[in-house]
DNA sequence: TTATTTAGTGAACGTTGTTTAGTAATTATT
DNA sequence: AATAATTACTAAACAACGTTCACTAAATAA
């Protein structure tokens, strides 16, 4: 009885379709362009189809959401062969910015968009392991302080609130330029302010952290 | 003939009426019930009205906008009687970050919200100087750290470098809050967390500047 | 008293997201 | 092979949104 794995496959590929169409208008003109008659008419069906593979819009906004920390999930791991933990910290604060700044619809439906949270908190209800994705990306930071704290640096400091500090940095930094927040800084310095911001983190907590060890 | 200028008060009377009802609405429901035709229904008009008074709903929205500024502007001057430029940029970073926490709407209008900008960008083609009202707050983070350096803290740290990393860093902490991306610490304790995470900013980046100097 | 300007509205338009009743086509049963 | 059951899909409608416009009633000017 391979009818119902055919259809089961079937299902699958329309959903990706509905996704990948949903993402592809949403990086061409916004996020105020996912509308569900916009991506019924790109793929050519009515939009009340879309219903009989996505329970309402939201919960397309939130797969695209998970897809995101998917995704993040891998430009993380180009950090992982660096093998000294404050180097490897720098690099983790450079990976995150750039990620947010090549893929700003993404990281703004992950850290800064409200849209997707009706649906999370719905499944944390019920699924408490799916905000797992989120929280790989977390506790990779945290290992990172964790060893910069074995390597003697931020002795005197809970992990989570140094974790907490930093994330809350770069976030700040990208956030501010992606939601526009910067046009008192030309467009053209932007690149070469963050690239300052980032360095001035590195000096003055990682390299301190060094110094106090030293 | 005092008519024109009654009238120009009644017009005056029924613009802050529609603001401040949208604002009420915009604390008590969040800022997807700022709908013409809720604000409508509290005052008691049609709709239609509404646009006998703002030329849409954008304008309202960044009116809106532009009072967040003032009062934060306001909040601001606390600070200026801090003698000790250190002291008082830890406390400008304080400053900002409670006016932020107890004013999550006009924090999240003014610097997270896509909403408002459209109406920013028309204003500033033909009025450069509106764009001012934000201006003076970051002025004033610019003048507390020329302070800092003057008092020898950051000496070899380009002003606007050192403003745009702070500034960034206490963003980071308020909208990561506000916008809801802070559930892996609990509730009750984020609010230790932003108090640690801002002695964490003094400690590694103030404190050292100070250290460096003597 | 009449003419003109002003304040306000009802009804409509073109959008949204979402639901429902109904129609074809496909699959299962006899 | 003929019929019953299930599935895939859609047209049409609903409520709510921002916005516009023709229209009325009131206030002011002549």
């Amino acid at each position: 009885m391979g009818i119902k794995e055919r259809k089961e496959l079937e299902k699958q590929e329309m959903r990706t379709l509905i996704l990948d169409t949903a993402m592809k208008l949403f990086l061409e003109k916004g996020f105020e362009n996912i509308t569900l008659r916009h991506i019924a008419e790109k793929i050519e069906y009515s939009p009340a189809t879309i219903y009989l593979y996505f329970k309402d819009k939201d919960e397309i906004i939130y797969t695209l959401h998970r897809e995101g920390f998917e995704k993040l999930y891998g430009w993380q791991q180009k950090i992982l062969t660096i093998k000294d933990p404050l180097k490897r910290l720098h690099k983790h604060a450079e990976m995150y910015v750039s990620f947010a700044l090549e893929n700003p619809e993404y990281y703004d439906l992950m850290f800064i968009e409200r849209a997707p949270f009706k649906k999370i908190k719905e499944m944390k209800c019920k699924d408490g392991m799916n905000w797992e994705i989120g929280m790989r990306s977390y506790d990779l930071l945290r290992k990172n302080i964790e060893d910069c704290k074995k390597a003697g640096v931020f002795q005197n400091t809970n992990i989570d609130v140094a974790a907490f500090s930093l994330w809350s940095f770069v976030h700040g930094i990208v956030s501010l330029i992606i939601r526009e927040r910067c046009s008192m800084f030309p467009e053209e310095q932007r690149h070469d302010l963050v690239k300052c911001a980032l360095d001035f983190m590195q000096e003055n907590i990682l390299l301190t952290g060094l110094k106090k060890r030293s």
